[in-house]
DNA sequence: TCTGGGGTCCTGACCCTG
DNA sequence: TCTGCAGGGTCAGGACCC
């Protein structure tokens, strides 16, 4: 999708068509998440410090951005992928690969499922996606880069709406592009292959593997000759199970007191046993990451006995392991991740579950409450703000404080 | 001048066990 | 009983993706 949060945005404040908008962390400490074209051509682009961005481009609109809203979205956008094929892999909200090899006898070839595709959104979400027909996920991922619009000299270019790459010429499409467009090159892989004289895919390509594997490591070296000779066989596959689930926020302010910092924690914990829940999923290691003022990170891990879902239990093992670290250079992040996740249902039951019977039933209800009222609704005590009775936010900025 | 949040995967160190 | 080794699990950090 192109532009996918402020094409939603304007759908909703069509007022806003033709200025720059931009949609991420509209505090001090945010960053970009998605930027239209008229905003790109200022130089703003996604991952941007919001500040940044607004320097570069004061007279933009900012938006908050509604995750929630977004996601409906895109599942809508999603099923209508699903009625041309069952094989849809979504990579995050507006990307998704589908698999259409056994779709072209009742809907045509490759391209004239692209053009069908793109026809659909646009009919039914007023939404433009940009699409790219290969034989791999690789080659497909680079040809709808390539079919997008792009700003040139300071003005928007429209796109091809569809690119497509025939089989056989896919590394006469992949050479001539930076390294940098290889899926798994990102600043410090691309650091090590400049120091090697590569600058686009061919000259990665025409390395040794030896000499790759030397550099990078023996599973990130070979991975990255296999996709410069146009080499991915990596199936498209539609249910990708979840391997972690977690929750972080960045502070507006440096947090040093340790008080403080535990009942963020908890919170946190609740909002990830929360999510558990309602994911039908537990799990077994509990890791907290800390990110200090001076942008040093570390993470602290602990795998418990048995799997966990609720916040109590996360809480727990997050705080013991809080307690280790020393807050006074002042923590800007905290997260909470759960790993090691296993099926719900399929959980061991310990001997402290006897014990633990009437704090489950308490979960479901907060859970039932929740569903009904809403996530403000119910909480931890220690969530409860400065006047006693507002739960404080479960971290509804995704893309950093908006304060 | 700044650097979010939600993830995945890989690597290396360390510890335990047989 | 001690030592060396291999393999597995855990932990921490780094790099990457959108």
């Amino acid at each position: 999708m192109d532009a996918f949060f402020v094409s939603v945005e304007l759908l909703r404040r069509p007022e806003l068509r033709g200025r720059p908008v931009v949609v991420g962390g509209t505090g001090l400490r945010g960053v970009v998440a998605a930027a239209n074209y008229e905003a790109r051509v200022h130089g703003v682009f996604s991952a941007m410090p919001t500040a940044q961005a607004r320097r570069l481009c004061p007279h933009a609109v900012f938006l908050p951005g509604d995750h929630d809203h977004y996601a409906r979205v895109s599942g809508r956008v999603m099923d209508l992928f699903r009625d041309v094929t069952p094989l849809v892999e979504p990579l995050s909200l507006d990307e998704a690969f589908l698999d259409v090899s056994g779709a072209g006898r009742a809907v045509g070839d490759g391209p004239a499922i692209g053009r069908l595709l793109r026809d659909r959104v646009h009919e039914t979400e007023q939404l433009t996606c940009s699409v790219g027909v290969a034989t791999s996920k690789l080659v497909a991922k680079l040809a709808s880069e390539a079919a997008k619009p792009r700003i040139h000299a300071g003005r928007v270019e429209p796109g091809l709406g569809v690119r497509v790459v025939e089989a056989g010429r896919e590394e006469e499409f992949l050479h001539p592009l930076p390294a940098r467009a290889l899926w798994g090159v990102g600043p410090k892989t691309l650091a090590r292959l400049e120091r090697l004289g590569v600058q686009t895919v061919g000259d990665l390509a025409a390395l040794p593997v030896g000499t790759l594997v030397r550099t990078l490591g023996e599973a990130h070296g070979g991975h990255l000759h296999h996709l410069a000779h146009a080499i991915d066989d990596r199936p498209v596959v539609p249910d990708q199970r979840l391997k972690s689930l977690g929750h972080e926020e960045t502070f507006p302010h440096d947090l040093r007191e340790p008080e403080e910092l535990r009942r963020e924690v908890v919170r946190m914990a609740d909002a990830v046993g929360g999510r558990l829940r309602r994911a039908g999923l537990a799990g077994r290691t509990v890791v907290l990451k800390v990110r200090f003022g001076d942008f040093r990170t570390i993470t602290r891990s602990a795998t418990l006995p048995s799997v966990v879902d609720d916040g109590m239990a996360i809480a727990q093992a997050a705080t013991e392991l809080l307690a280790a670290i020393d807050p006074t250079p002042g923590v800007r992040l905290l997260g909470v991740t759960v790993s090691g996740l296993t099926a719900e249902t399929a959980r061991q039951l310990s001997f402290d579950d006897l014990d633990t019977r009437s704090w489950s039933d308490a979960t479901g209800a907060v859970d039932r409450i929740r569903d009904r009222f809403g996530d403000a609704a119910i909480g931890p005590a220690s969530s409860l703000g400065e006047d006693g009775l507002r739960i404080k936010r479960r971290g509804n900025a995704p893309w950093g404080p908006s304060w």
